[in-house]
DNA sequence: TAATGACTAAAAAACATATTTGGTCAATAA
DNA sequence: TTATTGACCAAATATGTTTTTTAGTCATTA
């Protein structure tokens, strides 16, 4: 078989586990086992299980992005003001992310990536919202679950965008709170338009 | 002696103790052993080691009303924002802190408080950023590091107030986002008071 | 009535043992 | 050479066992 079929066999294969387990609790067994393969043959095409990770984050942010450009370049009428905002939040949650502790403490806590991957990390946070937008209701993408969900649902609120059923426990936790910021917000933006 | 006095004597100890490791982390034999008496006394003047909590939780919480009180009607001119708002949020938070996570998992995973202590804790918790202010750079009471304080460091951002020492690290986490978030606030209040 | 301290049951900590898992490598098949 | 295997290892994790700690009791005492 080709290296590049082998190899993105083995990305699809990580995928389902990395995303359904996270990371620790997935194994290299699980995944050699998956495709049929000995696990000695994912050390001859990745370097190590964070290489492996790094590579199905990598190819999850570009699947993301092409999601996210059709989206934007799409729909203007309804998503004009969330794109307004959210292209100003890209640079402003670009450092907070570096300090998440949350995603730091499950992935960065034993293994130390290379810096260009929490670079791609973070991308992958800032645009998470707009998929879980396009996608509804449905479940979310890798550890949804650890996302900095109030700020996402802040955003939502003030957009007007039904929450999605996964992220609702956290919306009903905070929901004066939220509300009472999204107001604020939604009261800031109407002011710079004048 | 007194009954009221050995209780006061007593709950001044435990407080030493709670305020210092925690609940869990707090043994009822180095109360007992800080006031040179048996551990059984202290069985004679409370049920439980909750009961004593408890106690020391009210204790606190008057000696934090008094101080709010006091600050609140003092400096008019520099709170006056501050306190328009901390007012509002006094409703808002109050739904909020019933379901906040990290104090039920701190305080009521094993041990089941009746309802009124439940309600002396939110308050606690509503209250303490006003003392922190106060307080400036000190350390600060029972359990500081479980408050949303996140919440807090932007209402400090929005009154101009500094950072107190023991709150900075999480300031630095999520500087470009409190900025925002709180010039957002800023715009609110003043588009409020035309 | 107020206080003691030995006592208990249960929880937590410490310790020892067994299993799992990331990663290697010599052998081998293609 | 290139791709794959699977036994093997060290380290981490899980499991089971023993020891210690601790909340709470109670008969006794001053």
């Amino acid at each position: 078989m080709k290296e590049i079929e082998v190899k993105s066999i083995i990305v699809e294969s990580a995928t389902k586990f990395f995303s359904k387990y996270g990371f620790y609790k997935t194994t290299m067994d699980e995944i050699a086992k998956q495709i049929h393969k000995a696990k000695g043959v994912l050390y001859y095409y990745f370097k190590s299980k964070e290489e492996l990770f790094n590579e199905v984050l990598k190819h999850e942010l570009n699947v993301i992005k092409s999601e996210l450009s059709q989206i934007v370049n799409s729909d203007k009428d309804s998503l004009i003001i969330f794109k307004e905002y959210f292209l100003t939040r890209l640079k402003l949650l670009h450092k907070a992310l570096n300090y998440h502790e949350t995603l730091k403490a499950d992935f960065f806590e034993k293994y130390h990536f290379v810096k260009d991957v929490r670079e791609d990390f973070a991308e992958f946070e800032r645009i998470q919202l707009t998929i879980i937008l396009k996608k509804g209701k449905k479940e979310g993408y890798l550890e949804v679950k650890n996302i900095n969900s109030t700020v996402n649902i802040i955003m939502m609120v003030v957009n007007g965008i039904e929450i999605p059923l996964f992220l609702q426990n956290k919306y009903a936790e905070y929901e004066t709170t939220i509300n009472e910021l999204s107001s604020m917000i939604v009261n800031s933006l109407r002011t710079q338009k004048k």
